[in-house]
Order: C-alpha cells, then structure tokens, then sequence
DNA sequence: TCTATAATGTAATTAAACTACATAAAATGC
DNA sequence: GCATTTTATGTAGTTTAATTACATTATAGA
C-alpha cells in the first residue's frame, strides 16, 4: 500500500502528460478503445468529473471496454486514469479551445469559458517577452500622474487599473467617456502617462484625445490591437488583439489578459519603485484587515 | 496579525493550499471530524489512494463522519474531496516560485505574475464540478431583476458583471457602497437576485443587508469564502477563497476567477433563456460594431 | 469453411459512496 | 437539577460505481 504510493507520485510529477501518452498510443488500440481515447482526449475537463458509466455512454462502448483501455495506457483501473487525468489538468498546456455551442448544457457550457479563459492567459504567456514593459515602466515611474482610460467594457478594466495603480501612492485618475478624454487630453502634460485600454481601438474620440495628448508631450500606453489607429498614435503599444469572435456566446476573455497585463505592470512599478511603494501597499492592505481581523 | 501563518510551515511532506484551508478550519470542526482532519494533514500521500472506509477505520470514526467532514471543508462529498487532494498534491510547495520576490527583475516579475493568473483558472477549474450553477441560474431565469453587490475592488468585478449581464436585456443594477446595500436590501423582492462578490465575506454591513434580503424572500447568490458569515447568509454559494497570501506583491488573481465565474453564469443563463438572449447579445454587439466597420 | 484468437458485450458481483433515521452527548432554559 | 432542545455521531440500508466472469461476435489464417 504505501509502495504504490510512491510509485503514483513520481509518475504524477513525471514529464509527459497523460493526454499526450494516450495520443501516442492511439495506434496500439482497438477500434472501441480507440473511441474512448479519442473522446477522452477531446473532452479532457469533462473526462475527470465523469463515472465510468457516463465515459460508456458518451463513447458508446460498454463499461468493461472503458475498463480495459484504463488497462491499456497501464492504469489499474478506471480510478486510477482518473487520478492520472486530474494530475494532468493541473498543467495548464492540456487545455483545449473549445466554444460554446446553443446546445451545450450548463455545466459544459461553463467548463468551455474557463479553459477559455485560461487559453487566453496562456496565450499571452507566449506573448509577453515581445512587450516593452521596462520602457513603459521607466515612464510612470517618473509620472507626476497616471491617467487610466477606456470606454464601454474596457472602462471597467481601467478602473480596476486605476485601484490597483492608486494603491502604490500614485496619484491616478480615469478617464471613461469621451468628453472627459477630449477633456483631459486638452490639457495634457509631458510627465503625465495615459494607460488605455481598447480592444480594437478604433473609436475616434479616443484615437483623437490621445494624439492631442501625445501632441501635448505626453505618454501614450495603449492596451490594443498593434494594428490598430490607437497604436500608431500611441508611445508603446501592448499586443492585446481579441481572438476574431463569430460566436455571441464567447465571453471576452480577452479583459482577463488585459487586467493580467496591468497586474504585470503594476507589480514592475512597485519593484522598480522600491520600499516606498511596498509600504504603501502594506499600508492599504492593512487597512482592510485591521477592520475585522484584529477583534475577537 | 499576519504572525499565525508561520505556525502553519511544520509538516514537513506536503504544504499545499487546500492542507492550509483545512488547517484553518480545524478549529470550526467537531471532535470527530477534527480527527478526520488530522489524520489526512498527517498523511496527505496515503489518503489521495484511500477510500472512505480505509479513511473511516484509520481515523476510528463512521463512514458518514468523513462525508460530513468533507462537506464542513465546502466540498460535495468525498469523490470531490479526493479530486481536490489529488490537484493539490500535484504542486507540493512550488507555489513559491511564483511569488513576485522583491529582487526580482521587471521581466522575471510579469512571468510570475501572469503565472499566478493561470494558476488561479487552473484551481478554479477544480472547484467547478461542486458550483451550483444549474440552481444559481435557474432563480436568475425568473428575475425580476439582478443585483449585482460588491465594495471595494469587487465592486469593479460587480460592475463588469452588470454590464455583461444586462447585454441579456434582463434589468440589472448594482450596489457598491454600504448605503445603497442596506437600502437595496430593505426593499428587496422575492423575485429578485442579489449576485454578492465579497473576498473574505466578512463586512458586516454587507452581511446584514443580504440576511435582509434573504429574509424578505430574496435569493443571494455569493461568489465568497464558504466559510464566511456571507455564506451562512447566502441561498447559494460559489467557492471563491482568496489564497491566503502574506507577500504585498502577489496580485488579486482571484478576481479573474470571479470574472470567469461570472462569464460561466452569463453564458448559462443565456443558454437557458434561449433565442431572445441570443439576439439581444447579437443586437448589443452590432451596435458597438457598425459605428466603424461599416462606413468605409 | 472451419478453427483459433482477439474484441466486445451481458449480466452478476463486489465495493464504494451516500442517505435516512436512531441514538447519544452536550448545551440551554427553567 | 431536571426537562428540552440542539448538536454530534453511529447503524443500517440504498444507490451508484467499479469490476469480474463468462458469453457472444467478429476477424484472420489454414
């Protein structure tokens, strides 16, 4: 019993997932095995909730068959692969993109968006060393004031933004509307640095109101499509293209990379601007906790 | 006041996240389900393999007493505890290495960052399968109206959920400060949801104003830490426990689980209110889209 | 075509997970 | 201190999951 244990835990941590060892054995199967495999390695995130007699039931092969495939891939059974494919879930490459479909039933439907979401993230994984964020950095950290913008669904994510940057003891405002961006760009100053987020970065007040700013000395940090006319306007541009999108049910998992991409740069900020910010950030924190944590 | 977390680092084999939240809760417990929790902090290796019984007889208790502990730690019974162990023994203390260290380069930080992000989707897709959402989002199908409630920093995630789910053409607001939730919560309806982001679940006020709420027939959905007052509160609860966290540079990534959360329940409503959803979610994205793709 | 072998399914078995109810212990009110 | 409620725990039974033994079908080679 507890060599067994061991020996379950090296292969857990072991290289190669399970999915990839099951598509390299894909070959070796029976054809009812090889429907199993096939089903398992597309549907992945509902395999590990599954029993065995749901596994049957969506590949249509009788439960012993599913028994015998566990075998196959070297596993003493169906909980054993099952244990397998929970460890392996735990590496974020074994997620899939799938979108949702109208037929989709709730519980899938949710699994899709959050492998969804965690795609996008992993994707700007990837992504992230093509960024400029020590010349973005290097500017706000000089900022006399930091000024978050976004219109619509991205107002939201610059005033998260704003929260997060307010906290190291910058001062930072937003900017959600037009008027309040032809507003404040007019008066723009060249130590000021404008963060803007713009999924496609198109809408022309705000392409304006940050060329007047630019004009003005300011800097430009735009979250956006780099092909886009906000990026040729703006001082540094940080890839954020949405995944072109013909399916009203995908959310726009694309913020989350956004915000993700603010936390980055704000944890930057606060490193490059040393003890300072990492007092104040305790401070805020401490704040919160002191209200309730402290009485019995 | 952060001090009682250094007592926490003594057992030596297996530090991971959901150990700590069990020995957080360790105090909450009752003798026998204390014992029940002891026994798998003392032996996290053994009990990832053990089945009920084999847990049962090792602690000398009855096997519903071990279900029972698995439902005071917010799991849905046993086969769901085992899957969380299984994903927590798959990071055994690595989780430092994506701790931002404050002599960390700008370009080491964002990796870690976006890395902490991933992971908290990772865990998040790990709790999905306990989450009601078929119950969550059929109370929302009849509402009269959604009420989105968070303060602080959640309140940005509450906002952003208003703003998606509104797009359904569903009537949604929002309530952002302890006024407008006591306020809110005083004339609440029974046909009425209160969709409630809280971290730590802890703020009295909130808390009051959703126990009102409750009281006068309305249903709370909590996206929060189940073990919070707000949860006792709640008709329903989604598990969002902040990871506990003593370095200032680790970022909320847990608010992109809620998002995400929040873009399940969407996507699922949508679903289930069917063609009208659709084509109110078509609608709202055209009208953003034809401002500029259409002229030319 | 017949036999041998592999592949798959059916039905029964065992074991795991869970539920409903009963009882015991502890806490509370008088 | 006793009755009453509440909480904690266990017993016994139910349901569901996993597995085995065996029967059937398909396939390949003589």
């Amino acid at each position: 019993m507890q060599e067994n244990n061991k020996r379950k835990n090296k292969e857990g941590q072991g290289g190669n997932s399970l999915v990839k060892r099951i598509e390299r054995q894909l070959g070796q199967l029976s054809r009812s095995e090889k429907r199993v495999a096939q089903w398992i390695i597309e549907n992945v995130a509902s395999a590990v909730d599954a029993s065995i007699s749901e596994v049957a039931e969506a590949t249509q092969v009788s439960q012993p068959t599913v028994i015998r495939f566990c075998r196959s891939m070297g596993m003493t059974g169906f909980r054993d692969l099952r244990t397998h494919l929970i460890a392996a879930m735990q590496r974020p490459d074994n997620y899939l993109h799938n979108d949702v479909a109208i037929n989709d039933d709730t519980d899938d439907a949710v699994v899709k968006v959050v492998e969804s979401s965690i795609r996008a993230l992993v994707d700007l994984r990837t992504l992230l060393s093509g960024m400029p964020f020590q010349a973005a950095i290097g500017k706000m950290v000089n900022a006399r004031q930091l000024i978050f913008v976004g219109l619509g669904a991205s107002g939201y994510v610059a005033r998260d933004a704003c929260h997060k940057f307010f906290r190291l003891g910058i001062p930072c405002s937003t900017a959600l509307d037009s008027q309040t961006i032809l507003q404040q760009s007019a008066i723009a100053r060249s130590d000021e640095v404008y963060v803007v987020i713009s999924h496609m970065g198109e809408w022309a007040e705000m392409v304006d109101g940050m060329r007047c700013a630019r004009d003005r000395g300011a800097t430009i940090i735009a979250l956006t499509d780099p092909v886009s006319s906000l990026a040729k306007v703006a001082t540094w541009v940080f890839d954020c293209h949405p995944p072109e999108d013909t399916n009203v049910f995908t959310p726009m998992s694309s913020r989350l990379a956004q915000l993700t991409l603010l936390d980055g740069l704000q944890i930057g900020l606060a490193l490059e601007l040393g003890e300072q910010a990492e007092e104040n950030l305790k401070l805020t924190k401490q704040a919160l906790f002191s209200k309730w944590s402290q009485d019995p």
